[in-house]
DNA sequence: AGAAAATGTAAGCGGTGCATACATGAGAGG
DNA sequence: CCTCTCATGTATGCACCGCTTACATTTTCT
């Protein structure tokens, strides 16, 4: 581990992160700069580049940290959920994650990535494993497969509706009833479903 | 309707629009940028200016053509679906939407933005009453507010994670097949799931 | 101690959004 | 027909951006 001086920083990778998710925090409409992050850091412009290739590079990395928090988040929303309910609720926090880190989601999903960041790759297949578990044990008998895609799609897309204004998220109570709704109405309204089709192709 | 001369366009505010667009599909991972759509249509830096208050007043009106022209899509890839499988249809059509014209589509939803635009918010109600009112019809007895919400979720969510090459979406048919495969999974699984929690509950 | 590698700085290129001031020409009022 | 007005174009300039290249400082290895 280096040293710290009046010339060396000591850790600047580390300071570069915190000092991106801090300004990722701050003014979540801004998109992050590398000079921004320097500037926080107390260091000048292009110092950051020592550790981080390009400015993707470094958005990788916040995005690596904040797979591994929406991971937390949904784990401790509901350590193994089983019912629609259940369910619905890691849908919630997955949606309150997006909404409470908006900008962090943003770099997460909504930038455009090489996925050349060994970190990010690993951390976002961390979370897929994460829901594809949670769903293996949820329905014994499903297709694992197509089925974690969906209940992972249905909650990003919620998720991202909401972040774009699409639907009312004045209240965090509304959000969650919104979702929750929204997650209990598909798994409810199927049989309907089924039984219309059945009905018709008589 | 203005005359065209050698220092007046004659209808620059579309012209703009349209090199917006070949922008766009020429180069999805390159943000659009003013000066490169005034270059493209041939006028000085700042004549956009003139059209668009500022840059995200530009990919506002580019957005709200592409939320019209995604209506279209999901209306051609059926007309009134009712059945899961017609149903599965249109959310590929709306992944297909998603990739075919992939900055469009982050154009339309991955920016952030004021929804100040009228034009925008108008569009954006459309393809929300078309979603609607395709449930309406197919879910008689369900509660449509909360289940056109989960449905467009569902397709908006599935259509971002291809985006972002969290799944294969080597080819058009793979990607088809996982949507379609995600879809039903998740209606065909619902039954399971309240027999699961209906036998847990006891 | 001296060489080599790691990590910082300085300067500069071409790009960007956008504000401000100026140029051009089309259409209305007389 | 002439002039005035104003919509629509241009020119210029500022601050910021990503990134490169060259140079400075410090640590570490031999």
């Amino acid at each position: 581990m280096p040293q710290a001086t009046a010339y060396h920083h000591g850790d600047l990778r580390a300071a570069c992160l915190r000092a991106a998710r801090e300004l990722l925090e701050e003014d979540g409409s801004a998109a992050l700069s590398m000079r921004a992050v320097a500037r926080r850091a107390g260091v000048s412009p292009t110092a950051p580049y020592r550790h981080f290739p390009d400015r993707e590079a470094l958005v990788s990395a916040v995005a690596a940290e904040g797979y591994r928090e929406l991971t937390e988040q949904l784990a401790m929303a509901h350590p193994a959920p089983a019912t629609p309910e259940e369910l619905a609720e890691v849908a919630v926090a997955y949606v309150r994650f997006a909404l409470d880190h908006s900008a962090l989601f943003r770099a997460m999903f909504a930038e455009p990535c090489d996925s050349d960041s060994e970190e990010r790759v690993a951390a976002t297949a961390a979370i897929s494993e994460y829901v594809r578990d949670i769903v293996r044990r949820a329905f014994p008998g499903a297709d694992p497969e197509a089925l974690w895609t969906a209940v992972w799609g249905l909650a990003h897309g919620l998720a991202f509706l909401h972040l774009d204004g699409k639907f009312d998220a004045a209240t965090p109570e509304a959000v969650a009833g919104h979702v929750r709704a929204a997650v209990l109405a598909l798994f409810g309204a199927a049989p309907a479903l089924s039984r219309t089709a059945a009905t018709r192709s008589r």
